[in-house]
RNA sequence: GGGUGCAUAGCUCAGUGGGAGAGCACUACCUUGACACGGUAGGGGCCAUAGGUUCAAAUCCUAUUGCACCCACCA
């Protein structure tokens, strides 16, 4: 327990150890049902199994345990409820990996072996990343850990598939969608990454079948153009009017394709004339259903040209571009090549060239499931903050289009689809069906995609907490508190689990939206793989310890904005838990005597000590305060400054004499005011730094055997608030800081004491610095002697003014005059442009008429204090011959 | 094309209507009975540019410039 068993460097590993396991042990995350207790909840966004923890990980569940934490001293039954995401492409991926190590592939295990190899793979990483956490010091409850693909998660999803389908808001259908052709699978519209790309214009004459003429196209893919099945014009174009209607004669392919009107075509762009080809572009493809033309498939699943592509078959697409450029160019029909950056679609998992397919597949239609998901926020029901992301939010879902949800991948929640072998009809069911629903045949066969993984985790919130089952949980628990997430994936998750929540809970899945930025590097970059710019989380807290790397994590930076990661800035954490630990281990140091049952006779409090407790009060309000407005770093920079700025410089350094110098019931005073801020300070600052203030708490004489965690968050009582307190310390302080800025200027060695003289005048604060004169003595090391009003002036002095109170500090033979006299006079200066300015204001009217009273005062009593201050400088200039 | 954020000390960033701030770096001094991962004192900024609103603007409004990001089917 005493301070001497600390070592006087904070070692983050030793004190972390202690103290995860044994919260976990005993329980202190864990939370049930309590109806009489409000309920505080955050479900945590599930990391994937494939995971290792990164960055942003730690970023966003140090805000939430943060918010948990602090909650759960206030008295809420809070509850973070964690878990992960089965994550459908990433964790596949990595288990085709591991197999092609064994010279395997997928298709050569089966289906079967290969969901066993994935479920092996997930119970063997699927913990490191939830351990990981654990070592971040994230309170949540294990418990009630989910998976996204276990039992009772699984059974939601076929419930809201089931649902949705009834409702007819499922519909499968032959579409255009984005294949990805190295994950060998559809992706969702908003799973493309468009990124801008150098790339080409080839301008290609396409002859007008006979006629000499030809019409020239422009496109950036030429090898789409063997698949081509007409060519568009806009309507009315006196250009093209005249060859609507007639044919074209599809270079290479051979194929004769008509021209046709169609609105889409911008006459301005390009040649004002568009190739059609709607197996390969979205757009194409709307064409061609208007104008009911076939679909000319010439690249396959693996982006190589199909047998469609005649002699370019079996070429892959970029090759086929080029070769096929080359034979337009011999052909004469190439015009000319021009450069053009354009976006290009990439797959946001591997980054491979997104291709447009023609494909079956399954999708939710959205506009009736997102209409009520846009009123919930306009009508305030679901808050975002910072506010601004309402607005991106509201934009998404404003213009939503329908959700891909098939997946060409055996990893995942299998579509609950069977089809029937004799008649072709669907049968949708969550228990596998034993005949057809229609013809009553055995030949059913499941549709063998999985669904999107953002499927299941936008029922996250309810699903966890029991749906579709009527749970108690879910009674107490849902609406959830607040989510806490990351900008980027607002609309991969979030905007999901909010229709989701409206349409089968009938109510918001969270009150509040807590959106934070990204961490980058320090260049500012995203931190990636492939840059291998990333900063490993457990590496950062094995070199400076996890509450410092919540600390940096936590502080300077505002709601929603992206984050730098600075080495330098981790030091700085570290050396302020350090300096916690210090402070804390001279106290505890102080307190092998303390007798812990006294308590502290208000009567016998000195200014220091009512002054640290009114601060203390003020700072606990403050920290209350940012945490209610989500502002973490704030609340967190308030206590980093009163911990080192107020406790450690200026309470500590008033205790030691007092401890020391005074008789018992001093020292037993000070004893308990040290211990009894400081217990307070840990208890705010728990949720920041959940280690190093469990491990000092509980050093603390009362609190043996106890856990901060449980510990009630501080709302100090009304007397500490004492502004006349603050006032005064506040110019004592002054007085100091001006004696010490003196010694420093004459280069009085800091040993040395110097005689202090003070003259205050005896209708001011004469008496309350006479009666502390020793905090001066002090901290500015020297001997003090007030007066009401000096007799002689000593000459041999140097000067200074601070709230109306004269401060001389004799020095025999150092006073060198001139230089005395130009650092006065530099004041001087300083002070009379300030005086001038204010001078200025009082001096307008409109100022005096239209500013508030207040603002007023505070002006008058600031040309107050300052011209007292000008007079006393330039009457010590004059006396000194100036 | 639409939208958002940022621009403040050498660096990284707080502050968002009434006295320009912090950390790091820098200068000088200090091993003072918690801490050199420390202490004391100090230097350093027309708060991007141009207008406007206001008694008062780093802070609100408009425009401009630069940087970053998001959304969008113009071949």
């Amino acid at each position: 327990m005493a301070g001497t068993e600390m070592p006087t460097v904070y070692d983050p590993g030793t004190v972390e150890a202690k103290w995860y396991g044994y919260w976990e042990k005993n329980k202190f995350f864990h939370t049930a049902v309590e109806p009489d207790r409000e309920p505080f909840c955050i479900v945590m966004p599930p990391p994937n199994v494939t995971g290792q923890l990164h960055m942003g990980h730690a970023l966003d569940n140090t805000l939430q345990d943060i918010l948990i934490r602090w909650r759960r001293m206030q008295g809420f039954n809070a509850l973070w409820l964690p878990g992960t995401d089965h994550a459908g492409i990433a964790t596949q991926a990595k288990v085709e990996e591991q197999l092609a190590r064994e010279g395997l592939s997928r298709h050569q295990l089966g289906r079967e072996k290969f969901l066993e190899r994935a479920w092996a793979w997930k119970e063997q990483y699927g913990n490191q990343i939830t351990n990981q956490l654990r070592r971040l010091g994230a309170s949540c409850d294990w418990d009630r850990e989910r998976f996204t693909m276990d039992g009772g998660c699984s059974g939601a999803v076929l419930e809201v598939f089931l649902q949705l389908y009834n409702k007819g808001l499922i519909y499968r259908d032959y579409y255009i969608t984005n294949w990805c052709p190295r994950c060998q699978t559809t992706i969702s519209d908003i799973e493309v990454d468009h990124q801008d790309r150098p790339g080409h214009f080839y301008y290609i004459k396409y002859p007008v079948k006979n006629s000499g003429e030809y019409i020239p196209i422009a496109t950036t893919r030429p090898e789409t153009m063997l698949g081509d099945v007409a060519v568009a014009v806009h309507p009315g174009d006196a250009r093209y009017g005249h060859l609507v209607g007639k044919n074209i004669l599809l270079p290479v392919a051979g194929r004769e394709i008509p021209v046709i009107e169609d609105e889409y075509v911008d006459p301005e762009f390009g040649t004002g004339a568009v190739k059609i080809t709607p197996a390969h572009d979205p757009n194409d493809f709307e064409v061609g259903m208007r104008h009911r033309l076939p679909q000319v498939q010439v690249i396959n699943r693996n982006a190589v040209m199909t047998g469609e592509a005649g002699k370019y078959a079996g070429l892959d697409r970029w090759d086929c571009r080029r070769r096929l450029v080359k034979e337009l160019d011999s052909l004469g029909l190439l015009i000319r090549v021009e450069d053009h950056t354009h976006a290009v679609g990439h797959c946001y998992r591997c980054s491979t060239v997104i291709e447009p397919m023609l494909s079956k597949q399954w999708f939710v239609r959205m506009k009736p499931l997102a209409e009520p998901a846009i009123r919930v926020v306009k009508d305030g029901r679901l808050r975002f903050v910072p506010e601004r992301f309402t607005r991106v939010y509201l934009n998404w879902m404003e213009n939503i289009r329908d959700w891909c949800i098939s997946r060409q991948l055996w990893w995942g929640h299998r579509i609950p689809v069977w089809y029937c072998g004799d008649c072709g009809e669907m049968t949708v069911a969550k228990i596998p069906p034993d005949q057809c629903s229609s013809c009553r045949g055995k030949k059913l066969e499941q549709d063998p995609d999985v669904l999107d993984t953002w499927f299941s985790s936008a029922l996250w919130p309810f699903s966890t907490l029991g749906w579709p089952q009527k749970t108690l949980d879910l009674a107490y628990f849902y609406p959830t508190s607040v989510l806490v997430t990351g900008r980027d994936i607002i609309f991969f998750w979030v905007a999901r689990m909010i229709f989701s929540g409206v349409e089968f809970m009938d109510d918001v899945p969270f009150r509040e939206v807590l959106i934070h930025g990204l961490v980058l590097d320090a260049l500012g970059r995203k931190m990636s793989k492939s840059l291998g710019n990333g900063v490993d989380p457990i590496d950062v807290i094995e070199s400076h310890g996890a509450d410092s790397l919540r600390f940096m994590l936590v502080t300077g930076n505002t709601p929603g904005n992206d984050l730098r990661f600075h080495f330098e800035r981790l030091d700085g954490a570290r050396n302020f838990a350090n300096k916690i630990w210090n402070a804390s281990r001279f106290v505890l140091m102080n307190l092998y005597d303390f007798d812990s049952g006294q308590d502290l006779s208000r009567e016998n409090m000195t200014l220091a000590d009512r002054w640290i407790y009114s601060r203390f009060h003020r700072v606990a309000e403050v920290v209350t305060r940012n945490l209610e407005n989500y502002d973490m770093g704030e609340a967190a920079r308030v206590l980093y400054e009163f911990i080192w700025n107020e406790y450690c410089d200026w309470y500590i350094e008033l205790a030691k004499p007092r401890l020391y110098g005074g008789d018992s019931g001093d020292r037993a005073a000070t004893q308990y005011v040290l211990a009894d801020i400081l217990r307070g300070t840990l208890e705010l600052l728990h949720p920041f730094m959940p280690y190093i203030t469990e491990d000092i708490w509980q050093r603390l004489p009362v609190h043996k055997g106890r856990t901060i965690m449980k510990a009630a968050w501080p709302v100090p009582e009304k007397w500490s608030l004492d502004q006349e307190a603050e006032g005064h310390m506040e110019l004592l302080m002054e007085i100091i800081r001006s004696v010490r800025h003196i010694r420093s200027e004459m280069n009085v060695s800091p040993g040395k004491k110097a005689e202090i003289l003070i003259e205050a005048p005896e209708d001011g604060p004469r008496e309350m610095i006479q009666k502390w004169s020793g905090y001066v003595e002090t901290l500015a090391t020297g001997n003090v002697l007030v007066q009401p009003a000096l007799a002689g002036k000593p000459d041999q002095a140097a000067h200074a003014a601070v709230g109306g109170v004269e401060i001389y500090v004799p020095m025999k033979g150092l006073i060198d005059v001139s230089q005395e006299s130009s650092r006065l006079a530099r004041e001087l200066a300083a002070v009379e442009r300030d005086l001038a300015k204010v001078r200025d204001k009082l001096s307008n009217q409109s100022f005096l008429s239209k500013a508030p009273a207040e603002v007023v005062e505070k002006e008058r009593s600031k040309e107050t204090g300052l011209s007292v201050k000008q007079m006393s400088i330039a009457k010590r200039l004059k006396m000194l011959g100036n």
